[in-house]
RNA sequence: GGUGGGUUGGCGGAGAGGUUACGCACCGGAUUGCAAAUCCGUGAAGACCGGUUCGAUUCCGGUACCCACCUCCA
């Protein structure tokens, strides 16, 4: 038997980092609150999704490929949904509002899976969307009434938080707290202020499931309680109980309050998520991420401009979750240099094992940094087995060297006229000509092209960005 | 107003109360007809003010500035 592992994680309930205990090591349970499909992800979205899959990698590699449950979800009723439904229809499309909401949930969800598999994120075991968990959704409102934690107001269902003494214990603050600094105008039918719904009504042509509070959708809160309890907390043994929730730093308030207050009012017995792990935000070049600074992308932005997924993840890497992240173009360039460098270093090693002070990086906390330190130890200390191993144990890998890091993307036609102009400056160093050779050599450079001298061989050559046929076809012609 | 995070060398970014983080860039050298790549090497830090200590960038307190959240938001 293996010495035992001691993973430490930051608990935010606790605001410390504590040593994490699975409550069955058979079957360590994680739940990540999933985007809401109504338009692409944008970077910010796949941070979490980054931090979790580099978790659940963890997690399989100390208890067991198969001792892990993960579960992120998808929101698929949702206002903002409803809005560019109907954004969508005043545009001219086709279809009923309730059509064009499923088209567009549908195609999100398409998209996203694409988007996050770029990345190197593996798909959770679940992704349970909000619209196949109604009924239980609508059973533990109905239970939450019964226990008198929730009341029903004018086709509303609420919650009520002064029923639940430890409203505002996660994110740190005060029901008065909250009130006192609160911007919103608040509903006349809520008993307090920071009531949140659970329940609100539909009207005809919006989503909506029949109710005993009459036609309606879910408020946004209630769906996780209803889809962990669901997923993760069948086990009768472990007191409706799971390991691990997480998301960004700001879903702590009122999001994950809220879910708490939902779950452990639904299950005074059971802790509900005994760690809460929450990423902080994403900062582009300084600055939030937003449209009216023109700073605001997706991750299929990135990607269309030809930054790899693996650059990407390499980039979130570079910070600790629990940091402010920057995305700057000088990471990318960053990032792009060294995993160019280490693939081709891996190439010579089909190894899987993960080298153990990478291991030991992450068991810290996710220390991703130090994770990525250690890889470079390894890059310059040519064990270049257990940096393929590592790479692949961080995601950054899969079965081969990526297409991008490996095959410059020549046509044909342009690998022939390069491979012409290799062909004229060796003969003009053949018979020392140099300053033909030279003016080769800067032909190419300007229309894009990098050569590599080989010791025997032909030259290697790779595109830049700066890449022009234009300017290559022109070199050519000038000989 | 409330809550949380940040501030380290030119840039990015860690750990550790005392010993080189690391990467990128720069500089010097090797190698190369040139260029690229590679290798060797040097230098450079800890926002500010106090406190604890033999000793703090690392612990404690305060100040300043930046960011986010408190309203849908990863």
């Amino acid at each position: 038997m293996a010495e035992p592992v001691t993973i430490r994680l930051t608990n935010s309930r606790t605001r410390k980092k504590e040593v994490f205990e699975p409550l069955d090591p058979a079957n360590v349970r994680l739940y990540l609150c999933g985007p809401t499909v109504y338009d692409r992800a944008h970077l910010g979205n796949a941070r979490p999704v980054i931090v979790f899959d580099v978790l659940q990698r963890l997690l399989r590699h100390v208890y067991g490929e198969n001792s892990v449950t993960y579960v992120r979800n998808f929101t698929d009723v949702d206002d903002k949904i409803n809005a560019e439904a109907r954004r969508r229809r005043e545009a001219g499309a086709e279809g009923t509002l309730k059509e064009l909401i499923r088209e567009r949930t549908a195609e999100t969800i398409r998209w996203y899976h694409d988007d996050m598999d770029a990345l190197g994120a593996a798909r959770p075991d679940h992704e349970p969307r909000a619209t196949d968990y109604i009924p239980q959704m609508q059973a533990m409102i109905a239970d939450l009434i019964g226990k008198g934690h929730a009341y029903e107001a004018e086709g509303h269902v609420l919650f009520d938080v002064r029923s639940y003494p430890a409203y505002g214990q996660l994110s740190g603050r005060s029901v008065d707290d909250m009130i006192a600094g609160a911007r919103v105008e608040v509903a006349p039918f809520k008993r307090d202020p920071m009531d949140f719904v659970l329940w609100k009504p539909s009207s005809d042509e919006e989503p909506g499931w029949d109710s005993p509070w009459g036609r309606g959708r879910p408020g946004w809160h209630i769906e996780c309680s209803a889809m962990s309890d669901a997923l993760l907390m069948k086990d009768p043994e472990h007191d409706k109980s799971f390991d691990i929730h997480g998301g960004g730093i700001d879903l702590m308030f009122p999001h994950h309050e809220n879910e708490i207050a939902q779950s452990c009012c639904a299950n005074p017995d059971g802790k509900f998520a005994r760690v809460w792990l929450h990423n902080e935000m994403l900062q582009v070049e300084g600055k939030k991420m937003s449209k009216s600074l023109g700073n605001f992308f997706t991750v299929r932005d990135l990607l269309d401009q030809g930054i790899p997924g693996e650059v990407i993840r390499y980039v979130f890497l570079m910070t600790h979750y629990r940091n402010p992240m920057d995305w700057t173009a000088e990471k990318v360039r960053e990032a792009k240099h060294t995993l160019t460098k280490w693939y081709r270093q891996s190439g010579l090693s089909t190894s899987t094992q993960p080298y153990q002070p990478v291991v030991d990086a992450l068991v810290d906390d996710l220390n991703t940094h130090e994770a990525l330190a250690q890889c470079h130890a390894l890059s310059n200390g040519g064990d270049f087995p257990a940096l393929r191993g590592s790479l692949t144990f961080l995601g950054l890998m899969g079965d081969a060297i990526p297409g991008w890091a490996r095959v410059p993307g020549f046509s044909d036609a342009e690998t022939g006229v390069v491979r012409d102009i290799l062909w004229q400056r060796s003969r003009a160093r053949e018979r020392q000509d140099y300053a033909t050779a030279d003016r080769l050599r800067d032909g190419l450079k300007k229309a894009g092209v990098i050569v590599r001298d080989v010791a025997d061989g032909e030259p290697e050559f790779e595109k830049t960005p700066e890449f022009d046929v234009n300017v290559l076809d022109q070199v050519q012609a000038d000989q």
